[in-house]
DNA sequence: ATAAAAAAGGACAACTTTGTCTTTAATTAA
DNA sequence: TTAATTAAAGACAAAGTTGTCCTTTTTTAT
């Protein structure tokens, strides 16, 4: 469904904002080891939601590493996706189509329709921070 | 959500079923116009679903063309997923982790659950056959 | 038989994705 | 202030995807 590099955000995202905080930063290794993703890829994957956004924290030197704001946490897994330009995908029409709508529809649209509510309302209800409260209450994996 | 290929396959396939028959084979060049893919590339894609398959009929020379046996009409768009290489995103965890199951889910597992269940119900439910004739009834688009 | 028409098959190229490595810059602790 | 630590940035490579073109093979029509 999606792309390596942006199962790898989800994931990191979720584990950074779990286990890390800005007195507990979390280094590049420790998370790619608990996410099972190759290290320097991920270096370049969180970059991408370091740059812009800031959806993640990033502090160089000793003691440096990664973290989130706690206002950060009420963003959700669709927020990610937008940053890892794999947003559209929840827009776009399942045969790729480039007018599929109502009045020029695709001949999936119909069944295909309520699907797609669905994977969008999923992505956008669900808030990093939910999915920690989430982790903690139960038990999850994240490999 | 899907590859080109298997995006440019699945409409290749529906209107070979449509407008093709064994008395009125489709040329290449007509198949890659209707569904809007490129020619010598949809080539390809169709040799993948007439080799060892046969979903789909091909015939060389003058008259010749690609046409769908009736009887392969109730195949579903599961397996054309199938012969493209892409059936098994049907079966896998959303952020991509191998051992991702009910004893062992990842933090989307219990929402996305009935997700990939209508997914795999639409896709499975949904014959050549029958998106034909939907096609016949309604107006629907493959460009 | 021969020529034309069509798909099959192979080679190839551009681009993207995934992944690795090295160097640089920033920060901290001593 | 210096050395160590850490992410940032850039170069690079392997593999996969998308797409094009050329030659060969098969089939049909004349």
């Amino acid at each position: 469904m999606f792309s390596k590099a942006t199962e790898y955000a989800i994931r990191a995202v979720i584990f950074i904002a779990q286990k890390g905080s800005e007195e507990h930063k979390l280094a590049l290794p420790e998370i790619a080891e608990a996410i099972q993703s190759p290290p320097f890829f991920t270096a370049k994957i969180l970059q991408k939601l370091t740059n812009g956004s800031q959806l993640i924290q990033s502090v160089r030197g000793p003691n440096g590493g990664f973290y989130i704001r706690p206002e950060k946490l009420t963003w959700t897994i669709r927020e990610i996706l937008n940053l890892m330009g794999e947003g559209e995908m929840l827009d776009k029409c399942v045969l790729g189509l480039k007018l599929c709508s109502e009045i020029n529809p695709c001949p999936l649209h119909e069944v295909y329709k309520p699907i797609k509510t669905q994977l969008n309302t999923m992505f956008e209800n669900k808030s990093i921070g939910l999915l920690v409260k989430e982790m903690e209450a139960g038990k999850f994996s994240l490999i």
